[in-house]
DNA sequence: ATACTTGTATTAACGAGATAGTACAAGGAG
DNA sequence: CTCCTTGTACTATCTCGTTAATACAAGTAT
């Protein structure tokens, strides 16, 4: 496991911003579907925080049904491929869609977007097709 | 002058919601270069906030070099026309820095992530190429 | 000069988020 | 059974963001 340090923005609630993270992770295969999902200390070690804070942000993720917990065994990752796979869909069109909402009240044409994609994409050394996940 | 409701996060602290707003809003061309800005007060009503919060804001853009105060004559758009292109600029690298990093770990493909651009142009009826500001 | 608007500063009060510390019930492992 | 880990709950305390209510100095308009 990677212990980087968990970094976090002032201006948003803290347990919001884990969640989120979580969220990606799990949605993006980092904790596959029906594994235990690691336990509230531990992620509140990593992540330096208060154990309260992350059940803050555990609670939001089981609303939503991607992760389960069952009685004092620990939380899984949700078995309902569906709820993933619609999960991770909502997730990345808001992504697409907030971004779309700055670049055209920033004035930034559809053609001069796609040329910043290009460029991060190289910058970032990023993959441009299907690759397996690098932790 | 179009009176939308301006809608907050829960989460993040408003006056930081209002500096981006704001900047987004000068950067993309809505208050022109070395134009006055809507005072204070105005601008407070029209967010439904306390004049505090807005002064916050405007305080940050001010650190930027996007906005100066002359004294108590009013608050001024930069005249400084290259501050006002470089944080356009960098504001648009870091929202898509940002953007692909969140699709990079939620496992989206460039290729998937052109299509959901695609597709979201289409959906909000945004403009694919140069278009006269709208507002 | 007078009235109005501008930015700016101050104070008090309230609420939400985060922390520390503690505690308890229930399941697993020895 | 006993010990450890699990999720969960609770209290107290602290910080920070927000609001309300003023207040003042300086520039503008009349």
């Amino acid at each position: 496991m990677a212990f980087l340090p968990w970094q976090f923005n002032r201006t948003e609630a803290v347990f919001i911003q884990i969640a989120r993270r979580l969220r990606r992770d799990i949605l993006g295969g980092k904790y596959p579907k029906g594994e235990q999902f690691p336990p509230v200390r531990q992620l509140a070690a990593e992540a330096a925080v208060n154990p309260n804070t992350v059940q803050k942000a555990l609670t939001l993720l089981e609303q939503e049904g991607i992760l389960c917990a069952r009685g004092t065994t620990g939380r899984f990752v949700s078995t309902d491929e569906e709820v993933l796979i619609l999960a991770k869909e909502r997730m990345c069109s808001e992504i697409v869609r907030d971004l779309l909402q700055e670049t055209n009240a920033l004035g930034i044409t559809k053609a001069e977007l796609l040329k910043y994609i290009e460029e991060e994409y190289i910058y970032d050394g990023l993959p441009h097709s299907d690759v397996q996940g690098s932790d």
